[in-house]
DNA sequence: GACTAATATGAGCATATACGCATATAGTTG
DNA sequence: CAACTATATGCGTATATGCTCATATTAGTC
């Protein structure tokens, strides 16, 4: 049974939610467990506005979880499957680069 | 062990490839197998112009193959993990709804 | 070779969004 | 309340890309 328009969207959606590498790095982060803002600008290289921004998409996204502590906000992994998509990803990714080795090897 | 930038870069251009609703369209067409570029304009609803240039997209990303016969190219899904990549993130979409449903419901 | 059919591509436009800069807001401490 | 810290946001700009229209290319047919 095909997707809804709408559904197609959302779909659509999430794939953009992940197609930025600063979000990436962002998650990636985040892999090893909750961090705060500062943190995250720290280990990612990006301006403080910047990974603000990046944050508050990822949340809305429902990707990230947002929780406040006094001064300080930490964010930490909302959504599980997003471990077994970068893995995926990556998986396949590594598969093709396999392939053209493999073509250029001979 | 995090990724290096430049496979941020493609993990993300990875996601951007399935970020637009058209081409998850023509993906889900594909499911069924291999279509020609008429097939898929009349299924998709969109215009030849713009069908080849999601097609060539898509293929460039190695997600589709494609196969000249005479004067027809036929198109198939060439990325298998295209299938969970997708039905994770539906799944993922389908929970969030069920908890805000939850969440209305009381 | 002329004609037709199937697909691809060049050009231009409209929209989305990532980023930087500056500033606003929220919370803490003196 | 003033000063400070941590985070968020308004605004402008640059870039990317999806779409349309027209046309090019490729391949088959008479």
């Amino acid at each position: 049974m095909p997707l809804s328009d709408d559904a197609l969207e959302l779909v659509a959606r999430r794939f953009a939610v992940l197609a930025e590498p600063m979000r990436l790095r962002l998650i990636q982060a985040l892999f090893e467990g909750e961090k705060n803002v500062n943190a995250l600008v720290v280990v990612s290289g990006g301006s403080q506005a910047n990974i603000s921004r990046h944050l508050q998409t990822l949340t809305q996204a429902h990707v990230l979880s947002r929780r406040k502590e006094g001064l300080q906000v930490f964010y930490a992994i909302a959504d599980p499957s997003i471990y077994k998509l970068c893995e995926l990803v990556c998986g396949s990714l590594e598969k093709q680069f396999t392939k053209h080795a493999e073509v250029l090897g001979g």
